[in-house]
DNA sequence: CGCGCTCATTTGTCTTGGACATATCTGGGA
DNA sequence: TCCCAGATATGTCCAAGACAAATGAGCGCG
């Protein structure tokens, strides 16, 4: 199938071909042969069938521009520039504010990639602070900084990686151990596709369990069809729905108003995340929830509006 | 860039394009198109730029094909017979053994979509078995039985999202739950990118904190050079993939060479998950894990080799 | 000065048909 | 029965062209 292990002929400089490099940095086959052509790199070397075989120092390149990329940089300025500067462009960021000492800490441990303390300081804090303040200051401000590090080259991968591990862990535990829901709505919690963040749709779900509401969460990405579908099956009275940062502005909302003319009048839509904080538009019949607190005050509305029938 | 709500014209003729089929089947683009031109299907319509628009009954005809060549059927003898043929196939193989009592209580929870009891009898047969038996037997019997459901239409979109979830909740919450780590390895634990599937690596993961091993998960998708960078930050002395049967097995085997190669002599590479299961050939210098009970082999190996020194 | 519109450029994905390496099957000989 | 050689089946790669979606620039208007 997959001619891998292509550094047969010279250990010192492994070879990848382009599978291998699209598996590791994301970009797509298409897309390594057409920067090739366009812009004359990267330029691999062939083998004796005129496949490419793409240098380490290559595939290194090819990481640092993926991930200018994702910040916003055009492929076509930077493609041409040095290894080291595009190295410059990284680390090139605002430092960061002052942070509180709860998350200083943590930030430590992780950063020191020791992890055992590491997880004993989310535990602590989470029993220090509550499940409720923990969700909506430790981990929003960790996810802030996390964020702003990764931009600056501050975090590696793999940091990223166990710090998202961790934070799931714990907070699905949190949500495990929530006694059992109280008077407030069924709440269907979900992303749409193209959304992959979880870590926003735990720290809603925690706090809708703390509030007492019952949640239904099916993770991420799901179908908006199957949203659909999903709702009666699960008898629930709000869908809401998580939109990362990552996602355009337009995007979300057009998202919310397709499912809202495809959910009966009875059913309310909730939308929330990075994507939406700071949206000035809204779309009709859909609430739109700029922070938790904000998620405090619908159920708390929901709560006073059927109480009454 | 990707083209996400494909069914913008025909709402009850749903289309996808090619890089909709190939996310949703694991299909390549380019062999979409090669048993286009060879076996005549699938045949697409075109949209006015002649790109293909696959129907949904073709792309369900293809998820078939896709299950039944993993399970060594060859293409070209399968391509052409009808779904019901092929949904044949695929009965025919299973005689649906008989599910265990635990098992089917979960399932009829599930199927009722009645989330409170479907949690309670999770953790019921969790209590019940302890860890080792629940993420061996029951979870193991759970995802076996779910993925031919999905094949066989008994299941929606929306059971599986919250099979997942629960499922996740309870691994993580029964992770955090164990005490310290024991005389065993560090294992680093991740997956591949291309490799989503989250509960089989948790799945590993609770029994390598059963075991007294210490476990530092990266959760799913980690490329390549960041395991390698991350292997001495975390001081790890074993890398453990693992490999649902939604990658090629030669996909698999690929990847765990390349590991090996970036590593040291001193670090050990395990492989494992379905796509491994019936692996016949090995990599160099890298351990195939066939079964849970390969891992707890595995362990065990490195303990006494390891207690000497 | 901000906002929204239009147009130009950039950039990623899809197209075709050919080629070939590797996995798998088949048949023959020890 | 086992193993090897040849035939077949099958997936991946290549080339250059085309175009649509995303982004940026320019411009008029309140």
């Amino acid at each position: 199938m997959s001619a891998m292990l292509d550094n047969s002929t010279d250990p010192q400089a492994a070879c990848y071909n382009i599978a291998a490099v699209e598996r590791d940095t994301g970009l797509s086959k298409d897309t390594l042969r057409v920067w090739e052509r366009r812009y004359g790199f990267p330029k691999p070397r062939r083998d004796h069938h005129d496949e490419r075989l793409y240098s380490l120092p290559d595939l290194e390149k090819l990481r640092l521009l993926r991930l200018l990329i994702d910040q916003g940089h055009r492929p076509g300025k930077i493609i041409n520039r040095s290894t080291t500067e595009l190295s410059q462009l990284i680390s090139a960021r605002a430092p960061e504010q002052s942070t509180p000492p709860e998350i200083a800490v943590i930030i430590e441990m992780l950063l020191l990639h020791d992890v055992d303390r590491f997880r004993n300081a989310l535990l602590q804090a989470l029993m220090k602070q509550g499940l409720l303040r923990f969700v909506t200051e430790t981990v929003a401000g960790l996810n802030h900084w996390i964020g702003e590090a990764w931009l600056a080259g501050r975090v590696q991968v793999f940091d990223e990686h166990l710090y998202s591990e961790h934070i799931q862990n714990i907070l699905r535990n949190a949500i495990i151990a929530q006694p059992g829901r109280g008077s407030g709505p069924r709440v269907l919690l979900t992303s749409l596709p193209g959304e992959k963040h979880r870590i926003g749709l735990l720290m809603v779900e925690a706090v809708l369990c703390a509030e007492g509401a019952a949640c239904v969460a099916l993770g991420t990405e799901t179908p908006i069809i199957d949203i659909k579908d999903a709702v009666p099956a699960y008898r629930a009275d709000v869908v809401a729905l998580s939109f990362s940062s990552a996602i355009p502005q337009a995007a979300a909302l057009a998202g919310l108003a397709e499912l809202r003319t495809l959910l009966p009048e009875g059913i309310e839509v909730w939308g929330g995340g990075g994507a939406l904080a700071r949206a000035r538009k809204t779309a009709p019949g859909v609430l739109l929830l700029r922070s938790f607190d904000d998620l405090r005050y619908a159920l708390e509305r929901w709560r006073v509006e059927h109480a009454m029938r």
